[in-house]
DNA sequence: GATTTCATGATGGGCGCACCTCATTTATCT
DNA sequence: AGATAAATGAGGTGCGCCCATCATGAAATC
């Protein structure tokens, strides 16, 4: 069921200014060569028709193709896996687009190795979206690609001083307030120790949310105070070990926060302790363990940051610096999503 | 910064596969008359070469304008506004892209209007897309539009036994559990009632969420019971009221749980009582009414389905259809939102 | 008045695809 | 084998726009 209805084409707004075709192209694409006063003509006419560029034909015009390239970390715990997929599924919608993507996976931790990668990118790309070490090497390193011309995003982690154009990614000091006031709320008045498993300061995401969280429990539930001991190095096992020493060597413990990956190990320590129900226990990113875990009531909440949403978004950002249109702000903004048992998607 | 970086086309396939350009293009827009051996050539040449159709050219060769018609409720509580307004965001949008939307206001609490409305559009647009009231004349309308070749979708409230091709909407059930849950919770333990606050039952989102709501706080909260005492039909002053009388006539009320619209009324009600900090108090919708009352801490938490990506949803699911292109499932998903003063977006 | 500069029109060649026509080849059936 | 039907090739047109070239006319310069 379709039908023709023409729509406003050039064709209208030069017949509507009584200008030629090619003025008005010209006028449109800001070239050289209209006098002023045939400028405001177009224009009169273009806003009077209500005229719209057909993207579809502009851009089969132009026949610009975008190249991309995610730069994700090597090291892969769930939610960099989930990214990377939902990074193919994005490269995959994108071929219809005009626009291919690239995926390299590096070791983050390695900032020299990092710098390096993105170095290379330069000129072979013409957007890069980068989960990125907050590093002065690094940062130097964006900065560099930028003025190469390079339009860059950082993805999940920021890097706050560079010149990256954008940020795609949660407000991480705003998830590490959220996850305390659920804790605290959830505890239910009970006063006690919190246990908090850091995954590593590396990347700038964690500390943040340690910082967001600490502050709020805190500045608002004067009966909790936060314990931690030792890092999870974002390892299942590691992130075991350390749960099972807070539920044993913290005899006030209500709850517990975990920043980074390895919930399944701290989901496996506190059943084994006995204590599952009782503990309130909150992380991050939601998984086939963190389902689950929801499920069976040994997690409480879950902090969420889409991959999906990330990945598109960062692709939107970069088409749309690319191609120099404007963009939504208001679209790209990525949420931090609570998941609790009853609203699993 | 573009390059030509020559994309496969159709012309790469045909020759790929051994055959013209014209059986190349009468295999890939399944036209008949041709061999099914020829056809599996053809198929093996595109997945090969990994080609896609390039969807501007496609739509540009198409010319094919889409038109859809949005039905939204004239009585306009500030969810509708939000709703109304985001549709007329999505139809800007939409102009680049071959489609355009209507925007048509009935008062969905009169079944032979929203019907008689909704009868009138077939032939005239291609998709529709409807905030339904489930009644019988009113499926009868959807199923007619939908015999009549028109793809319709249920918007925000369902109609589950229409031959709509698609909801799109949050599970109110779930909401309902999820208020549940987090108002349990926020309780921290304590026994007492929970005053619910009911709209109207016409609307078939309502009285799920009333249900589920009740269901969890029946079944999990042994020391919780739900108390109801009067409808606000989605009004402030009448929620106010209602809110009001709960306050004052039960007194072991621990919070309360505003199904519909009138948030700010209860809001008002509850900063009256003195009691408004130590009653939890969860509603639906963010607002800029709703997300003040997050950051006075009057309301501890709101559930919230995004009238943009709703709005945005529906005009995928209804052009995919009318294209006969396929549509991730996954991504068209409406979550349900939790916002708690510290994920405020 | 002749020359230079500037503004504009006219025109054409794509981009990749959809859709149509007509001729030609190939398979199928009496 | 000959007739008939089916499958395929060749080619053209147009979608709306971008971009380049060339010609033309008018205004500005000397």
């Amino acid at each position: 069921m379709s039908r023709p209805l023409s729509r406003i084409t050039l064709q209208d707004v030069a017949r509507e200014a009584g200008v030629s075709l090619a003025t008005a192209d010209r006028v449109l694409n800001g070239r050289a060569g209209v006098r002023g006063q045939t400028v405001e003509r177009v224009q009169a006419a273009v806003a009077r028709l209500g005229y719209r560029p057909n993207l579809a034909a502009a851009r089969l015009a132009r026949g610009e193709t975008w190249r991309l390239c995610f730069v994700l970390p090597a090291g892969s715990n769930v939610f960099m896996r989930q990214l990377a997929q939902q990074v193919g599924l994005t490269a995959e919608w994108l071929k219809g687009q005009n626009a291919y993507i690239d995926l390299v996976r590096v070791d983050v931790f390695a900032p020299e190795e990092l710098a390096r990668t993105l170095e290379r990118l330069a000129g072979r790309y013409d957007g890069v979206a980068v989960v990125a070490l907050d590093h002065p090497r690094v940062r130097a390193a964006i900065d560099d690609l930028v003025g190469a011309g390079v339009a860059v995003v950082t993805l999940v982690s920021d890097v706050p001083n560079s010149q990256r154009a954008h940020y795609v990614g949660i407000d991480n000091i705003a998830a590490g307030r959220t996850a305390a006031t659920l804790l605290g709320r959830f505890a239910g008045g009970r006063s006690g120790s919190v246990g908090l498993v850091v995954g590593t300061a590396a990347l700038r995401d964690h500390a943040e949310r340690q910082f967001g969280f600490s502050q709020v429990i805190t500045g608002e539930f004067p009966g909790l105070k936060v314990v931690a001991l030792g890092e999870s190095f974002d390892e299942e096992e590691r992130a075991r070990q350390v749960a099972q020493r807070l539920v044993s060597e913290v005899p006030d413990l209500v709850g517990l926060y975990n920043v980074g990956a390895g919930n399944r190990g701290i989901a496996t320590a506190l059943e084994a302790s006995g204590r599952a129900k009782e503990l309130v226990f909150i992380g991050h990113d939601l998984t086939d363990d963190t389902r689950r875990a929801l499920l069976r009531g040994v997690m409480d909440a879950v902090i969420n940051q889409d991959a999906g949403h990330q990945s598109r978004s960062a692709a939107r950002v970069l088409l749309a610096h690319c191609a120099g249109e404007p963009l939504m702000e208001e679209q790209e903004r990525i949420r931090i999503d609570i998941f609790i048992r009853d609203n699993l998607p």
